[in-house]
DNA sequence: CATGAATGAGGGTTCATTCAT
DNA sequence: AATGAATGAACCCTCATTCAT
């Protein structure tokens, strides 16, 4: 919508940031943040590394631009899934295919996101942290909310439907970092049903 | 029993190695590895650079040692879990409570522990990464047979003991990451049953 | 020539270079390899340390280029003396006028070129040994054959050429040696004509 | 004659010190100098850092002791030959002989004398240079005197005796690090005579 | 406005030397 | 007297960032 107002010069500019981020991108996942220069990034993007500093105004703002837009993304995804106006047990099934599916396309960025998102998130200082975490709570709530109206609907046992949501969070991260692992090993056609049958078997009202 | 036969010498070195692990601990899972340097370490450690050189022949040596040390003592602890002459269920409620346990104890080595058996682990390259990735394999294995017993038993439905082992890890790493998040809002005694409960409808033969 | 073609930026660099191996010349000659620091090289050219480490990658480096660089331009210019068209006697004499005045215009690379080509350089590690050490050999194979010319033309006795070379270079360096050491006393105009008759008594026909 | 008087303590002091001293020399003419520490000497010597402290206030010390004890040998051996009571010319060879034999009996220390006596010592701060310097000096003026009585004796031509000495330096020292270089294709055998010759060629009376 | 040369703080590491035992 | 653990200054080098062109 907004896009069609961008000037020429706008989406050149804006065309160069994602080259930027591209390039970082690759990088990044190739050899985590403190293994990566700023000059190597410029040249991989095939900037001077001047003009890295115009759009990025440290090498931290340029991985938080990163990760940020990557984090929005799936984000955008996941909550339209969450969103559908469908009954709750398709509503979840269509939420593990998606996340899968998020998986198996970004393979490079997940190492980022969950580095960030989980645990072995020291590498950047503070400030990131918040702005994923609170994304991931809006996130995190949404699904609450879906698990709540199945728990209302008598889909679902009476239980903490936080719980229920970290159970599921858990479940499709684990076999996801399994097929992160092994792609050939722990094919997504044989994770989604599990996962869900896992999990359905978990809640469901008998 | 062999601390007896140390001597002076040898329990002053250990202490000193002790005092120098934990410094590092410290300020490896306040900052990360590469925002902490040697000579921050030698000082929070209260030695000087070169002495913190004898113990460890290099940073990456000293971090690797700090990891390993506490990821033997994890795997030891669950492997004996697993390894009780029990029934299967309270083996695997044994597992989950001694796994929270860890967790609620040594919360500071956690987020190094994650870094390293999970995804994001760029900080140190490979050497680290294979040593307990060959541990936590042991362990997976051994929770695998676990379950396979259970399942030969028929307590268990027919199913793929790997993906069940992976299911379980997934529920437990999950409330416990929501634990070291915020220990108040989600404690021990509510996970620990919900966990159980999760992990067995999911399982169980009805 | 070529010198036209440069653009103003390259000549810049040029100049740059040639100010960094200046300071570093003057500092190695000073104290030696061992005793100078990179920082002390840069504090001494005035530019930062990242500049030096812009135009060399690192020190051993920088040591190479400041000597291979002179003992480059010693063996054109001897090389060139070797190679002209005249009898052996006036080449002779012409080398060891050349040597002198070599020795006498550069000083201080001269401590530098002798721990090279001479003995004691264990200061750097292999390579720039072997370098050098191809560069004299060329340089002393062209000696040889020019001695062997006269040897033909029966204006030397029948003599082992090589044995030749070695008693010449012997003669106008140890001349040259106490020439350095005491410019004063041993004045260039005596020691020339001594070189000279020294090494034909030992070698003219009769 | 001295050594009579010395108490057992004594010479198990003086036993160490050797045991030190050629420990160090065999570590600098492998590695030079600065690429030996202190600690891999007393270790080569078999004896702790401090003890090798108690013989040496510091490694520069016990460099300088290293170098100044062979240069007194040299001196010693090379003086007596110098002031046998015999004719010029076996004195001369006796000389050339006993340089050569020197040399070839002593090959580790050559690389570490000849840095110090000529060109590259800049290894070690002043002090040793002008101890070295003063005793080299000394056999220089003797050898002086040795060639100026030749002279006198109309043994050899009217030339100034120091010009014959620095050239009678300079050819040994020449064929010598011939030899040190490739001691096989330059076998002693034919060094000396063809020293010998050159020299007496350059300054025999006809 | 894009460029990339120049900067210098700060990191990992070594090793000569000291001194309590 | 002999020891060797402990020290910390100083080294080489990298790289995020700036700014004159």
């Amino acid at each position: 919508m907004q896009e069609v107002k961008l000037s020429r010069r706008e989406r050149e500019k804006l065309r160069q940031r994602r080259q930027m981020l591209a390039a970082a991108l690759e990088l990044f996942s190739e050899k985590g943040f403190h293994n990566v220069s700023m000059h190597e990034i410029a040249k991989r993007a095939e900037f001077a590394i001047g003009t890295l500093y115009k759009f990025f105004k440290n090498k931290e703002d340029l991985y938080k631009a990163l990760v940020m837009e990557k984090a929005e993304e799936y984000h955008r995804v996941l909550m339209g899934v969450l969103s559908e106006e469908k009954d709750v047990l398709t509503v979840i099934e269509g939420y593990i295919v998606a996340k899968s599916r998020l998986f198996t396309d970004n393979l490079p960025i997940l190492r980022l996101y969950f580095a960030e998102t989980r645990g072995a998130s020291f590498n950047i200082r503070a400030g990131l942290d918040q702005d994923i975490q609170r994304l991931y709570d809006k996130f995190i709530m949404r699904l609450v909310s879906v698990l709540q109206d199945g728990v209302r609907r008598k889909v679902f046992r009476e239980m903490d439907p936080y719980h229920m949501a970290v159970a599921l969070e858990g479940l499709t991260n684990a076999f996801l970092f399994c097929w992160m692992e092994d792609p050939e090993q722990h094919p997504y056609e044989t994770n989604v049903p599990f996962i869900r049958d896992m999990f359905l078997n978990g809640v469901l009202n008998k």
